[in-house]
DNA sequence: GTAATAGTGTCTTTCAGACAGTATGAC
DNA sequence: GTCATACTGTCTGAAAGACACTATTAC
């Protein structure tokens, strides 16, 4: 039960660090300009880092000159397939995060670092319903899934009744005939997009689907390694999240209006709320109190300014904002 | 950021394994009888498995003669100060997962390989209410809590407004004072009594508070390593996921009573339902169907026998079994 | 018949979803 | 005044929570 690995381990931290700008949810990435883009990561040091998470604070702070509030695990990936192309022995395994913090006033220190904030619906136009269904839905995405549903092998039933035929996993991701669309599903949409090779890189990772296929535009701005699918994992993480915990006030500033922080709900949720039932939301689970103060900025009536209530996470289960499944 | 390790790093993967008996809920143990006991788990061996799932399925098999169903990985523990005393080279890393899995009928095959299903609530007393509030807790556990706040050491606000005071987060995990107990806070609660130095692997590992305690009946048996910790994370995650994953038939046979089913929610969940309600949510949720047959064994009427409609997944974004916060 | 378990009918309270309306600013 | 944004009042229908009641077995 305790033997000697084989061969050398490295674990991978990586990070995906989220920022509201206006109406804008973004995502820190390094690198980019023909080298690729991809999330901050780094090495864990067993020696020199007691744990994962002293290990990510250290090496973000180091590579961005940021500091982050909330961090929470994601998943750990260890599939060989999806990994560095750079050879075999590096990087079998990474740590995914997720980071919360508030857009810096001065990117100067991030660039310097080679990192900046891009928005994070470059890497998935089709999960943004706030301007409505979008429209490489039907163009694209479907019509091509649709055909990999029909070259699906036959009798591949090595599992049992568990596992999904690939129309039914289109369905249960993508919604239609019946079944609705599930913001929370950002994970299962892009596994797919990746198994029926329609995103750059499953084509990179050599899949045959892929290689097949023939070229159309690109699904989304690819990301090194398997970072678009740490992405993907932490925009469901955080859309879910959302609802039975008060997390967004980490992306608020000390002091918000209700319409700015519908707005960071409605940015992160990829869709749009009901306004008057999000302020009862927000009004009957006590989450944040009114400062006093107002804003005038906007051309219209002043908006009063809110805080949030730190209090309420001892007081509830879950107290998060439980929008339900309608606008 | 791909620099070689420096000190050799070993995956262990850690398996929660869950089953039902009747009205008690079991979790796989291995060892026993003087040398301790633990959850299954074996190396992760890069080059023979291609995912950890595939490496977890074949060691659980080759360990307990075993096969499990549903799989859901749960968090990574990198920690060095929870783990092995074996020396400081091995077991750096643990991936817990969680698996549900049916009673087998035969158990030789499992003894034969030193395994057992133990009833879960032998590791955490604390967390079965199905029978009122344990005594344990106001006879024990909130009393050492309560000094262990008094103890706590001035002026250590290293983290800002975010970290909670200690007595905060004993009011956060185990309620009282206005706030509710939350049968989900399982891991919470364990850290706590961890940090507080009531559980026995907290003397284990050497923790001041602890060693300066006097002896006291010790809360729950205590597991190898971390692995308490683990079967914690598997429990709050299993009651957590009951509530919008359909994953309870995983633990139930092809047919059941609907009693039967809400007999294995409560188990998980550790505390009783309104049994009009719970039928109605079953009823409503569209989760089962009945088979047409019906059992009489119980010496009352004879109850009718559903099975699990797999189609629901496809149908509802969040199927599952939505009991609310009462009885 | 009684005891025991299985299952139904309906009432009340709460709350999500939506309607329409009022308030306070800039111009 | 108009336009734009901020905010409130109230209706409706769907559930959650709890009540009392009926049904079918063993004895």
């Amino acid at each position: 039960m305790a033997s000697v690995p084989s061969t050398p381990i490295e674990i991978g931290l990586t990070a995906a660090i989220v920022a509201m700008q206006g109406i804008v949810p973004r995502i820190l990435t390094v690198g980019g300009e023909g080298e690729g883009i991809g999330l901050p990561s780094g090495p864990f040091e067993p020696v020199s880092h007691r744990t994962f998470e002293i290990a990510l604070r250290t090496f973000v702070a180091e590579q961005t000159a940021l500091s982050v509030g909330y961090i929470e695990q994601l998943y750990t990936f260890g599939d060989r397939g999806r990994h560095a192309r750079v050879g075999d022995t590096t990087h079998v395994l990474s740590v995914g995060y997720l980071a919360l913090t508030r857009m810096p006033e001065q990117n100067e220190a991030l660039a310097k670092a080679g990192a900046r904030f891009a928005p994070w619906y470059k890497f998935f136009p089709w999960e943004d319903w706030r301007g409505g269904r979008p429209p490489m839905l039907d163009d694209l995405i479907l019509p091509e899934l649709m055909s990999w549903v029909k070259k699906a092998p036959r009798g591949q039933a090595s599992e049992p009744s568990r596992a999904l035929g690939r129309k039914e996993r289109v369905k249960f991701a993508f919604g239609g005939d019946g079944a609705p669309w599930d913001e929370e599903k950002v994970l299962e949409r892009y596994e797919l997009l990746y198994e029926a090779g329609l995103v750059e890189e499953a084509r990179r990772d050599g899949r045959e689907a892929a290689l097949a296929r023939k070229q159309i535009a690109p699904l989304g701005q690819p990301m090194h390694f398997d970072h678009r699918r740490i992405l993907a994992t932490a925009i469901a993480r955080l859309r879910a999240k959302l609802k039975y915990r008060p997390v967004v006030f980490e992306l608020m500033p000390p002091a918000f209006t209700l319409t700015s922080l519908q707005n960071t709900v409605e940015a992160i949720a990829g869709r749009h709320l009901h306004k008057q039932n999000f302020r009862r939301l927000v009004d009957s689970a006590a989450l944040v109190e009114p400062t006093g103060e107002s804003v005038k900025a906007t051309g219209g009536r002043p908006a009063a300014l809110f805080r949030f209530r730190r209090e309420v996470v001892e007081e509830r289960p879950a107290p998060g904002l439980r929008f339900g499944t309608r606008g």
